[in-house]
DNA sequence: TGTACATCAGTGAACGCGCGTTCACTGATGTAC
DNA sequence: TGTACATCAGTGAACGCGCGTTCACTGATGTAC
């Protein structure tokens, strides 16, 4: 079977955006190439036509993973005030919405565990979508001087990728809801959002 | 051979030690019994004659790797004042030295992403190491209501977990630095140890 | 307009490999006599 | 004190399985004539 010019690039695009959905939710290491076919309708053997290999796939789904999410928050954030702008950030990224979709959210949450041991591919993917995010939250945050700013930005970022790794790590329901509810209002107030009380 | 009434509970202890340090730097779908086994010089064999199954191993090794954490800081921060405690704390949890050596880590850094896909023996030796380690830190804060002492507990840990963990995930060494350097700063000063700057 | 052909995305069997687990076996040593 | 025996931690071959990757093949369709 032969196909239309860009039938190609529709099928690496679908492998690509299930990729991504399938790495945030069982990880690089625990997804496999025959499955991720599988979801498009497609058989193992035919990924070498569009992938050399498994990596170059998940490094793509890295990139995939973080544009998404760009997209999607600057559809949501398009024409708010900065401040109006990072609570709808942060309300949405420490949820208990986030924490239950893994496959749809936040790749540095989901995958920072297992990048130390993915390829150079995926490292480099992840380094860049990382650095972006720290620039947007940057633009974000109120006056300061710059070199502060962009601590905040790194120190705002950890804590909220840190605690939904970890809500997500622990099984106890309360505790997930407790580490999520303390970080989302500390991280406000931090980021001059409103005034500390949780 | 026959061996000594202790010998297995050694090899055994041994062997948990062993797996402790191995889950951590490889996460714990990414070492094999063999290899452990072979790191205390038996064979993959043996191994069921100690463990039912690896989860209760990967379990044992969780457990086994946030008593050696608790152990030690113990021992580190014996005598000292709790605003001495939680300083020696976040300067050797938010550090270079930290983000290099998962190995010997705190396992809150390296496993959180690994959980969620983990068995439920796993799971309980986590959310107990996880409860824990919250209780500790609330111990050593400043006087407050105990419910903001236990949501600031909760912040810090997930911003100490958050940043080692990406600090280990970039491999540009600039930006690990600059995350571990922003967060060590700003929890200093979150848990009334120093004045804010960096 | 119609036809023969070349293309190449996708198929599915096969590969080598490493994994967790099983199992028949070994042999040093504690114990019973 | 000396000896035969039972024990059981540890051995190493083997198992079934799933993985990433390879490869000979297929067949619908764009293209050349």
């Amino acid at each position: 079977m032969r196909y239309s010019d860009t039938h190609k690039q529709e099928t690496r695009r679908k492998v690509v955006r299930a990729a991504a959905a399938a790495v945030r939710a069982k990880g690089p290491d625990g997804v496999g190439v025959a499955e991720i076919m599988a979801e498009v309708g497609l058989t193992h053997g035919g990924f070498y036509a569009h992938f050399p290999n498994k990596q170059t796939l998940v490094a793509a789904a890295v990139e995939e993973a973080f544009g998404q999410s760009r997209r999607r928050f600057a559809r949501i954030t398009d024409g708010m005030t900065p401040d109006e702008a990072l609570t709808a950030f942060v309300d949405a990224y420490v949820s208990a919405d986030h924490r239950n979709n893994p496959q749809r959210g936040c790749p540095i949450s989901t995958l920072a565990g297992d990048l130390p041991r993915q390829g150079p591919l995926v490292r480099e993917a992840f380094d860049t979508g990382v650095a972006n995010l720290i620039a947007w939250l940057e633009a974000w945050l109120p006056d300061a001087d710059p070199a502060a700013r962009r601590s905040l930005a790194s120190s705002l970022l950890s804590e909220m990728a840190g605690a939904v790794a970890l809500a997500r790590a622990v099984s106890d329901e309360a505790l997930a809801e407790q580490l999520l509810d303390s970080s989302r209002a500390r991280i406000k107030a931090r980021a001059g959002l409103t005034e500390a009380s949780a």
